[in-house]
DNA sequence: ATAAAGCTGAGTTTTTCAGTAGGATATGTC
DNA sequence: GACATATCCTACTGAAAAACTCAGCTTTAT
């Protein structure tokens, strides 16, 4: 019953690369090494959200990625979807007489996550940042 | 992001007993078999289901268990906080910056739980057996 | 006495998760 | 052109959790 690291991670991702990336491209390892995350992990991450068209990628020196879409155009639902699947709480082959429940969680949950974008997102992470700030 | 087994077979166990038990205990070995589990699984799930009051036992021959509450006053949320700890998306001591939308998403699936009763439960199986009944 | 049940903790198998390893390819700078 | 810095790609692995299984005890109706 948890979100594993993939989703959390691609959310601390293009997070970062909404704050930190403008014009120019923002390397995976200074994403790592802003939120303390293996970089080696994170380029895994950041294959399905390239495919999706989250970001766009410059290889090659000075390289690294940028946002390819607004940030209100990105909901935490498509990214959720991106790297964790459907976000079904039951697999479909279950047949235990309760679809109608877990329908109706993943929608509830799936609507909850469509009104949050990456603009909504990069806020609550300021807001946290700055309400941690003293702990530096 | 699966409810895990756990949840899932304490709620069929829950509604086979209000399905099949009136007022006489109904042992563990029929439900296993009615709902095609293992007893022996179902033995470690109904310790939890009866320290929360959920089930009273009678030990013994003609032993079994029985529903200690009205139907309505089970719901699906407290089964599964019971079953599957407090259903959070995220550990607590995880630090992402996006508590805010986890806790939301939590809120929102507990929502929905908590408008959930055994009672509807038994319905909703009922509704998916009769149309299912064909296969057997 | 016996058989059918509940009760309990330990042990085992299976699967998933979270990350590593090791390279190949691309590209800006010197 | 050499080099450093990147992306890109597939496979592997260690640890942890999930999903049972096992063994043996206690209780109670017949």
């Amino acid at each position: 019953m948890k979100i594993s690291t993939k989703g959390r991670y691609g959310l601390m991702l293009l997070v970062d690369l909404a704050m930190y990336g403008g014009s120019s491209p923002v390397p995976l390892k200074a994403v790592a090494e802003r939120q303390g995350l293996s970089e080696h992990y994170l380029e895994q991450l950041i294959g399905p959200l390239r495919n999706a068209g989250f970001v766009r990628s410059v290889r090659g020196a000075y390289g690294g990625y940028i946002l390819a879409k607004p940030r209100r155009e990105i909901t935490a639902k498509d990214v959720l979807l991106t790297l964790e699947g459907p976000l079904s709480l039951v697999d479909e082959d279950v047949d235990d007489g309760f679809q109608e429940l877990w329908d109706r969680l993943r929608d509830s949950m799936l609507t909850v996550l469509e009104g949050v974008t990456l603009d909504d997102l990069v806020d609550m992470k300021q807001r946290h940042d700055n309400a941690y700030m003293y702990y530096i």
